[in-house]
DNA sequence: CGTAATCTTGACCAACGTCAATGTTCGTGG
DNA sequence: CCACGAACATTGACGTTGGTCAAGATTACG
């Protein structure tokens, strides 16, 4: 990461505001002891910043703690998948930890806070507290679930489909988090992004935008997204939210 | 499960030869007991039997111990999306132990042995022994990754680069078990089993087959695929094998 | 106020899906 | 051993979806 586009604040676990939310599995007063020594520092980087590059060994992990990034992939091409959109509260690169050498990037879509954690308190918390790591699995195996979703969306979706779920299954997210209200959210990812995220040319993905603020069912203008009946949305692109589960938090 | 279709068999656990391959990670003499404990039966199924239904509530997980399976996803338009093929040594459902009903379907491709687990000992040998949730959450992270990397197909290949990574894809992972010599290995699914897990029409799929056999590079008769190339063919579609870590196998 | 990035759209071409017909394999019963 | 049917494989023809190129409009920002 460019440090020069970092620099460090301060909050504790123990206040920490992401952990009040219900989203998110509470902590063992032990557990939070631990995760606060592993915790190194917090960085603000600005949007665009890689966190991570594929293929680098860094033996540090990070939980986003605010704003949005991206895991992706880069092929020699030049064309990017992108993976999926990590919003505030998931881990970054906790497969690095445990596996080593990482293979997708992750770069900032907004001026992100990171909470940087060292990898081998990491692990050796995971190695001696068997319920922290059964949730850390049970998270992992969620995650799963949703990127197989997102595999069907890629393989079996039409264009004006694959966007319509992405922007849903995005909403769902961050209402999940509290940072949407019932029909709006934020949304600050390019015409780019989103064609990236769904396997389509920039040009198609906006048709496919086009056809959806046709059709009603969805609208992105002045960085915001608007989805006048999400469940309809859902219906259409067929998007089932899985049910909520608690998520281990680091 | 259709009851009809299998029969119970007996291998004892410490006796399996899974185990001692090479892509498997050895077991302490607890945890082989503990394994041992939970291992309900083993059961023999027909290829075409489904061996979970997404949706259902059942507290069993698998060991996929011979055969082949695939995970797949069913829309209501009748179109169907593989996961991913699943091969000896697999853990089948382990997201339904510790998640509730499953969201995905598994399929026998062949005739296929299957070592029944209890799921409430397996959440409990996992919140028990950390060393062994941790090596599972391990085994888990490297799918995400495979899992990362055919997100990434599905986007951005086209159909003979999507035909040609699935083939390689699955010819190493054969390989690592030993189940395929240089350039050869038994490919017992169908036409359309290749199309559901490319994103493709049958129709396209195999002309995406032909392509590949003009080319040199791949080519499917009499149920076994030969590459003869497979390094060639891996850089042609992009593919790169995961650095070998050893899996956990229940 | 000007430059660069992004958004938006049209025109045209390639990739892929659908329909439909024919060939091939394999298992079953005679 | 052969006859038959069912499932699967293979291919052509044609329509649709999505990619590429290129240009103009809009926005962000110094």
């Amino acid at each position: 990461m460019r440090r020069s586009d970092a620099h460090a604040t301060g909050v504790r676990c123990a206040d920490c505001m992401l952990r009040r939310k219900r989203l998110f599995r509470p902590f063992s007063p032990n557990e939070l002891v631990a995760v606060a020594a592993m915790k190194q520092q917090h960085l603000v980087v600005a949007a665009g910043t890689d966190i991570v590059r594929s293929g680098e060994r860094v033996r540090i992990c990070y939980t986003l703690f605010d704003g949005w990034a991206a895991r992706f992939h880069e092929l020699k091409s030049g064309a990017r998948q992108i993976l999926d959109v990590i919003l505030p509260g998931e881990a970054i690169a906790l497969d690095s930890a445990l596996l080593g050498a990482g293979t997708h990037s992750v770069r900032a879509l907004t001026v992100a806070a990171l909470c940087v954690l060292d990898g081998k308190q990491v692990v050796a918390l995971l190695e001696s507290s068997p319920a922290f790591a059964a949730d850390v699995l049970r998270t992992q195996l969620e995650n799963e679930r949703r990127t197989d979703a997102r595999l069907t969306m890629l393989g079996r979706l039409n264009g004006e489909e694959r966007v319509g779920y992405f922007l849903v299954e995005t909403f769902e997210q961050l209402r999940r988090r509290g940072m949407a209200d019932e029909t709006r959210c934020a949304f600050p990812l390019r015409r780019a992004d989103i064609a990236d995220a769904v396997g389509l040319s920039k040009v198609h993905a906006m048709r496919a935008l086009r056809a959806l603020r046709a059709h009603g069912l969805a609208d992105i203008s002045g960085g915001s997204l608007t989805i006048a009946n999400p469940a309809q949305l859902a219906a259409h692109v067929g998007f089932v939210p899985l049910p909520t589960t608690r998520r281990a938090i680091l």
